[in-house]
DNA sequence: AATGTGCTTCATTTTGAATTGAAATCATTG
DNA sequence: CAATGATTTCAATTCAAAATGAAGCACATT
């Protein structure tokens, strides 16, 4: 639960006593608390915890942050993170620093919680609800070949789950404009 | 992925040869079909996917169900379609007939589509959207304690973090309506 | 071309949530 | 109130999705 300490490979800062004393420590544990509280947002949109840990990592930092120094901080592979900064950067809610060009790169979180919350619901919502559309279809297909008896009453039911696909589908750009306020 | 065909402990229509051959299979792959799509519906959600199978194959069927006929239908245990049951009644999403009363016990879907997708939001998003408010205002608590530089950007960035939430947590009930309208 | 550094890939491992079903519980009936 | 049968519970198991990190790749530098 708790955070790695101060890892002693760590280079910056070597041993800066003009801190107060528990400054640093506050300083993780608020990096730790964004982490968890986006980390729990992703989950709750379906996606990966670790885009979330990450997105809240750069969220709670002044600076950006290379991939490596993120994969310390948290704790995690470098693997995740590499997979996690790519898709938030297409989700548009990072961004890179000094472009493909030499050295490490630098990454930095964009703001607007509309960038991110728009990409986790693209990632996931939008194509279920897509798919939803195709397998009613596919249902409907099939009714004319139910017994005689059942055709009606499936008819129906498929009519109603249909309607409340086509309204879902069509308020959900309109959720996506709401969530994205901040 | 096959569903178990129609066992031989099924007491009704022991042998009524007047139904066309393709008719019963198409009534399996009828319900199956459904509990497919509820099923993904409760993971798009967050919750367990065997809710959405359990309430598709009612949503399918004519005529009520009792809790093992639902069971060997779909092919899941018992302990499963008992939890299930017992979440989807607490939804109002599933009515059982004839109340604690003689003998097994039947269910029947309600076809309100909001009744099923309120439960969800409830079990799942509702709770979810509470703590991140909670995990906020802990953070707000930690900004003094960290080192005077990191404070005002900090703060501003909680700030718009909490601006979100409000946001968020005052048009849910407005989603969950629109998502109730069949 | 060779070396070095940072990044990505993906086969394996881990993790945690869902599922299972045997045993306990509860309800009904003779 | 014993017996029967339906239902619930929960410890153990299963399984899918996420995380891992070593090996390979790409590009820069000498």
């Amino acid at each position: 639960m708790t955070a790695k300490t101060l890892s002693p490979t760590l280079p910056e800062t070597p041993f800066d006593s003009s801190e107060p004393a528990g400054s640093q420590a506050a300083v993780l544990e608020f990096e730790e608390g964004l982490g968890a509280l986006f980390g729990d947002l992703a989950e709750l949109f379906g996606n990966p915890r670790s885009y979330g840990l990450i997105y809240g990592t750069l969220f709670a930092s002044r600076e950006p942050l290379s991939m490596e120094a993120i994969a310390e901080r948290l704790g995690v592979g470098i693997g995740s993170v590499s997979m996690g900064l790519r898709r938030l950067e297409e989700f548009g809610a990072i961004e890179r620093e000094r472009g493909t060009g030499r050295g490490t790169a630098l990454f930095f979180a964009k703001l607007e919680m509309r960038l991110l919350v728009g990409g986790f619901l693209r990632e996931r919502v939008l194509p279920r609800i897509a798919a939803t559309g195709t397998q009613v279809e596919a249902l409907t297909s099939l009714v004319p070949s139910l017994p005689p008896e059942e055709r009606k009453v499936s008819k129906q039911r498929l009519e109603r789950l249909s309607r409340w696909h086509s309204r879902a589908k069509s308020i959900l750009p309109f959720i996506e404009k709401l969530l994205g306020g901040g």
